[in-house]
DNA sequence: TCTGGGGTCCTAGGACCC
DNA sequence: TCTGGGGTCCTAGGACCC
């Protein structure tokens, strides 16, 4: 097996190269295009009076700001927080105090306390990111969804120079939603993501294979998309800090070190080697949602409360199945304890369900083989094995039972 | 009072079937 | 009585990403 036969077949990179196309092709050209400090630009956009200072969006309970007699206006700060909670988003004036996505307010708040602390509002962001989205579809149709502040998109087949894209692209997105973003523009997926953050914010990067030694080698490895903290500390304990360091690093020890997939992998994306496609559709595999308490509760103690909360998640999964037209056969359970250890257990059903009722019952089998004798923070219901809900694998009457 | 919520993909073992 | 493989489905956990 080559490395390309390993990286098409599955493990970090999962689909194929183009195949089959009779005309020739141009040279892939991939942008990606990431929105900047995107949840507190949104804000920004409506408190403009909040310009220049550092902001943090999350927390749960957070007072919108409040309007005073003078017409001004009254906004939280990060010191008066208090309780469990992660920052969402925060401004690069805030990032300049150590204040990142997902660090714990309380922590943020001891490094940054006369920060702006805002609730955060998915409607407004789902909003903008339409409309962004929306923009560049006008210019270059082939988008890959990555979640609402960022999107790949295929240019090969557009005529302009990538200089005049990139930068058409940019104005695009501003013109459509008064927010800045930084693009990436390469051969691959893997380029185009470290690209994009190369001159964040509101950059423009180009780069070809050629530019990987210089550009890409001295990054750390951590920059790579795929390697999270603990690969990246293997890595380390191996003496690999640096991209380049990866890339002169031995195929054969990294396969000894992470399998086959994952060695050939590293060695492939430190070389700046990606065959991946633009995928621009795709349907959803699972549908889950999860709550953290507000205090840590006991099953037994507690056993009301946990019961309700148990009950509006299935309700809640079930109205996000209808919304999206689907049903699943697999139900599943998650619980975080006090400790921190998470476990799951999952049920498959010989028919795919929707209904709030039965992923209720299916979720409450599932949770009678978990040990509840610690506390619980989080608890979560999921529903997996996705299909369409019209779909002819699923039989009309089967997959709505009436409630016990 | 450290540590959210919604996802995807991979691995690995056991059941079960041929 | 002992000896196989392969393939698929299900389950649990974990890494990682936005």
């Amino acid at each position: 097996m080559t490395s390309a036969d390993v990286l098409a077949a599955g493990g970090k990179a999962t689909d194929t190269d183009h195949v089959g196309g009779s005309l020739p092709r141009r040279p892939r050209r991939i942008a990606h295009l990431d929105m900047d400090a995107f949840f507190a630009s949104v804000e920004l956009l409506q408190y403009p009076e909040l310009r220049g200072q550092p902001i943090v969006v999350g927390g749960r309970n957070v007072p919108a700001p409040q309007v005073l007699a003078d017409g001004s206006r009254r906004f939280a700060r990060l010191r008066d927080y208090a309780g469990r909670g992660v920052v969402t988003t925060s401004t690069y004036e805030a990032r300049a105090y150590g204040v990142f996505s997902g660090m714990g307010l309380m922590k943020s708040a001891a490094l940054a306390p006369e920060a702006i602390l805002l609730p955060a509002n998915f409607d407004a962001y789902r909003q903008y990111s339409r409309r962004f989205k929306d923009a560049v579809a006008a210019l270059a149709p082939q988008i890959e969804d990555r979640g609402i502040d960022e999107i790949y998109i295929d240019l090969s087949d557009l005529e302009e120079d990538s200089q005049t894209l990139g930068q058409r692209l940019k104005q695009a997105v501003f013109a459509a939603t008064g927010l800045r973003c930084s693009i990436g523009i390469t051969p691959n997926k893997l380029l185009s993501k470290l690209a994009s953050d190369l001159d964040k914010p509101d950059g423009l990067t180009l780069l070809a294979l050629a530019d990987v030694p210089t550009r890409v080698w001295p990054l750390p490895v951590g920059k790579i998309n795929g390697i999270g903290p603990k690969t990246a500390a293997v890595l380390a304990r191996l003496g690999i800090e640096r991209i380049g360091q990866l890339a002169a690093a031995s195929p054969a020890l990294l396969q000894k070190r992470f399998g086959a997939t994952t060695g050939v992998w590293l060695h492939e994306v430190a070389h700046g080697r990606d065959t991946r496609t633009v995928i621009t559709q795709s349907q959803p595999k699972s549908i889950s949602r999860e709550t953290t308490f507000e205090h840590d509760l006991h099953a037994r103690q507690d056993r009301a409360a946990l019961t309700e909360i148990f009950t509006a998640l299935c309700v809640r999964v079930a109205d996000d199945l209808a919304r999206r037209g689907v049903v699943g056969r697999t139900v599943g359970i998650k619980l975080r304890y006090a400790d921190f250890h998470v476990v799951t257990r999952d049920l498959t059903l010989p028919h795919a369900v929707s209904d709030a009722a039965t992923i209720r019952r299916a979720a409450g089998q599932c949770l009678k083989r978990v040990p509840l004798t610690q506390k619980l923070r989080l608890l979560g219901v999921r529903v997996s094995a996705l299909e369409a809900a019209d779909g002819n694998e699923t039989e009309p009457g089967v997959q709505r039972e009436l409630p016990l």
